[in-house]
DNA sequence: GGCAGTCATTGATCCAGATCAACGAGTATA
DNA sequence: TATACTCGTTGATCTGGATCAATGACTGCC
């Protein structure tokens, strides 16, 4: 797992094409399915803290080889709230026109394909793997987004706290038989920005956990969790 | 617009399975996708505060031929949040195992088609274009969630009746320049489940949107936008 | 058309988390 | 290794919406 979060620079552009393509049409002739992406698709390498440019009057895919990324909405009054956290080997939809504006921003140095949708579906009609991939990719996106308005609209502080931690133990922890470690790669404003809370409350609830036993904080981003279940129980799920 | 929410029965089964090919497949010879659809899709008549079934143990598909529903997740203690509205002609994504614990439930009278996930796309595999229109409509699904929560997360009382008001014009509305009249199909209770709210917060947001001008009432389902565009300034959108 | 039951409204009070404020701990730069 | 600066923690106070409580208005059923 600890691959999820690795930043060393990828060898050149012409790799990250080639690692979604692995990652995404493994079926494909590499030569052909990059010649065919090549015209669509924008490699980048990005630097932690910058915000990953796509075209923002269509939808857009990126996908991500290296590198952890926030996906934020702006609403009015400047307040932000993060919709997503993607890490390595990921593909995230980013809206377009939309209510909100929505950014995609590294939080670490990143490696990036940014793709226009529509361009990228008209490819994948052509491969029904491929865009059945994409199809399961995005219903799984779908429903953890509907976990998290659960968390948003019923939850309270420390419910959204442990289920935050809960998801990204799983996602990014080095499981160690029960417990996790985490190195988390985004700040505490950004877990308050994702869960609806502010950053004394997180810092708070933190406090909590640790009182509780749960959790162990090391530094600002080394997280342990010697008792994942006990985590979940405090989660609200059902 | 009016038809999106027809409660008229549909005449039989047969017919709701030849909509939903109408709907999806404008392609494909109605006979040849109604046979495969045939073996793993199940029509319904569900009547009006019932739940719509589907297998729990893994995701579902369900077409609405006609009707309104309510996607619910359930959380501990009883709470319970709204994560999405359909209407007739709409396909709704139902998680199966997650975190929570989801139930599709009529609104009003309603004509449906349940089918499993994995089988709705081993059939899809051999159509791309329904392939695509399965995506795009994934893509729509995920975009929508994202802004709910947003609204969850950041926004006011205010702002989050508001939002949800031009979102209910905008898809079940009886467009009048400008104006809008609805006929809501839920009650004050769905409203605050869906916003994160109690029902008493959603009645006195009512008051303050009536005595802003807003917003006219007349029963308790009957609902009169004057000024569209007010209302979209206060939903705090960007 | 009267009655029952549910749903919506209105008022009083409470509280979880926001806001405001100050301080301490990491991290980066010279 | 000192310095500056951002980030995180902790405390005091405030407030928007929840909760508790009572009343009023639809809707459906005899």
């Amino acid at each position: 797992m600890s691959n999820r979060l690795k930043s060393a620079p990828a060898v050149s552009r012409t790799q990250i094409l080639a690692e979604f393509v692995r990652d995404y049409l493994p079926g494909a002739r590499a030569d052909v399915a990059a010649g065919e992406l090549g015209h669509i698709a924008l490699p980048m390498r990005v630097a932690g803290g910058r915000t990953i440019t796509t075209d923002r009057t269509s939808n857009a895919f990126v996908y991500l080889a290296s590198g952890a990324t926030k996906l934020i909405a702006k609403a009015s009054n400047g307040r932000e709230q993060i919709v997503a956290f993607h890490f390595a080997g990921e593909l995230v939809s980013v809206p377009g026109k939309s209510c909100h504006s929505y950014n995609l921003a590294a939080l670490v140095d990143c490696d990036a394909l940014t793709m226009p949708a529509d361009e990228l579906l008209a490819i994948a009609r052509g491969d029904p793997d491929f865009l059945e991939t994409l199809l399961q990719n995005t219903i799984g996106a779908l429903h953890r987004c509907r976990d998290k308005a659960v968390g948003l609209g019923r939850k309270n502080a420390q419910e959204r706290l442990a289920d935050f931690l809960v998801g990204m133990a799983m996602r990014i922890g080095q499981d160690q038989e029960g417990a996790c470690l985490i190195n988390l790669p985004m700040s505490r404003r950004d877990v308050g920005d994702s869960l609806g809370l502010t950053i004394e409350t997180i810092s708070r609830q933190f406090g909590e956990l640790r009182e509780l036993g749960l959790v162990k904080t090391a530094g600002r981003s080394q997280v342990f969790l010697p008792d994942i279940a006990g985590l979940r129980n405090l989660a609200g799920y059902i």
